[in-house]
DNA sequence: GGACATTGTTGATCCAGATCAGCAACCGTT
DNA sequence: AACGGTTGCTGATCTGGATCAACAATGTCC
């Protein structure tokens, strides 16, 4: 019990338009309030769920940033997504009750857990929160519709340049610069995501520098020339799809 | 209005236990039954929805397969997913109430289309019915998670084996032969939802013939040796995790 | 502050699967 | 049954990114 969880709501949080409350009226913000834990944050390298273990909860990230990965720990892992806040994870345990992936924290993260059992009760008496969930989970499932037209159909240059362009339209609609961001994973945790090796990635930087695409350093990422960069999503041809993606 | 839709009910579905109403009362069967909805079968190549069209339902696959797909249309599509009998799609159109991929019939097939909106509704007032459908969605974002992994760790053998096992397991659930069985897809489909070319597609049927592991005809299939196949699924190691799919 | 592990970069080589090309089997149509 | 059109098979070649290897930069722990 620590001062913060006093303090941070559900209603004052300014996050709260990106995640599960949008939309909701204070009185219903008050129920959903009733059910959130805050528990402790998360440190880089935390484990948040393991796979395997029970499905009990879903989590809103609040601050820093998670991966979730599935598969042999063999070093054959997949990592297959990267959290920020004010988005959800853990849905993939609503199935069998059993998580079928591992969450950890890429650095220093807070979460709120919001355990599945009440939020069900609570979707059954609020519409409209049902109806966000759904939203969100239609959201999930997109976002992991466009990663496999990615590793199915484009090349590494033209991963990078998608992952760097919708990483930035993240980062804006939580109100940090779209041009300039640390990027909370490492070279390696990236390289797996967009289906490539380190090296691939490394030398896949160096050329977008040389190009005058961007500028890094060490895990700062500067973008230099965003248009440019989003040409390069969709290889050499159209460019349109992709630009939806940065409203 | 055809005399199908008088014969046929979620009550008398031998699918029921897969699909939605699995683990209802019989009354609140009779209440989903309600805003179910049979449309005449599409036939093979017929579209149920459109990327782009509106969203408005969800849908139960009653009989023969169905793709879904995004992307561009310059044949730059990614085939994301193939449904049999009993099985959900459409949930991608959940987030901003439009389609972001195209459903197709791989050939003549019947679905059961649920009005989003009447469903919603109706979650609210079946807690058991809501359950079952985060259970569905908890299902496919799990899917989608094996089908990444694939996509980032399993090579091309791999890829294939994964592919006759989990679909040979799918049919089984169904009450079909799970080592003899009909592709309802295309090589070209096979191919590309599987990240590969249709030659290597081809060749890959080619060798796992000569090895003694299926024989095939046109698009029938037949398994000769499925301890040997999953085996093949996790590489020359661990066969560990794809041995529970099989059940 | 120095030793050592970890992470990232760069260069050289290799290979799984793509690409290109030709052909065979099957289709529905007249 | 002759036909173009589609789909699948197989062989030859090519290539993007993996792999192997060395090294540089950074961080961490005494």
């Amino acid at each position: 019990m620590d001062v913060h969880e006093l303090k941070i709501s559900c209603q004052k949080c300014r996050l709260s338009e990106l995640c599960l409350p949008y939309g909701l009226e204070s009185e219903e913000l008050d129920r959903l309030e009733h059910i959130v834990q805050r528990p402790a944050p998360l440190r880089r390298g935390e484990v948040l769920y393991r796979a395997g273990g029970s499905f009990h909860a879903i989590y809103a990230v609040r601050s820093g940033a998670l991966k979730i990965f599935s598969g042999s720990e063999d070093g054959h892992e997949q990592i297959l997504g990267f959290y920020l806040p004010g988005e959800l994870l853990g849905l993939d345990g609503m199935d069998k009750d059993l998580h079928k992936c591992t969450a950890v924290a890429l650095e220093t993260s807070s979460v709120c857990t919001l355990p599945f059992n009440q939020l069900s009760v609570l979707c059954e008496k609020i519409p409209g929160l049902q109806k966000r969930l759904f939203r969100l989970i239609g959201r999930e499932i997109g976002v992991e519709h466009e990663l496999l037209l990615m590793m199915g159909q484009k090349d590494a240059e033209e991963r990078l340049a998608i992952f760097l362009v919708t990483l930035a339209a993240r980062f804006k609609r939580r109100g940090y610069s779209q041009s300039e961001f640390r990027l909370p994973m490492s070279r390696h945790d990236l390289a797996n995501y967009l289906g490539l090796t380190p090296e691939t990635v490394s030398r896949l930087f160096g050329r977008f520098r040389k190009n005058g695409l961007i500028e890094t350093n060490r895990s700062l990422v500067k973008l230099l020339d965003m248009s440019r960069l989003v040409t390069l999503c969709a290889g050499p041809e159209d460019a349109g799809r992709l630009a939806a993606v940065m409203n």
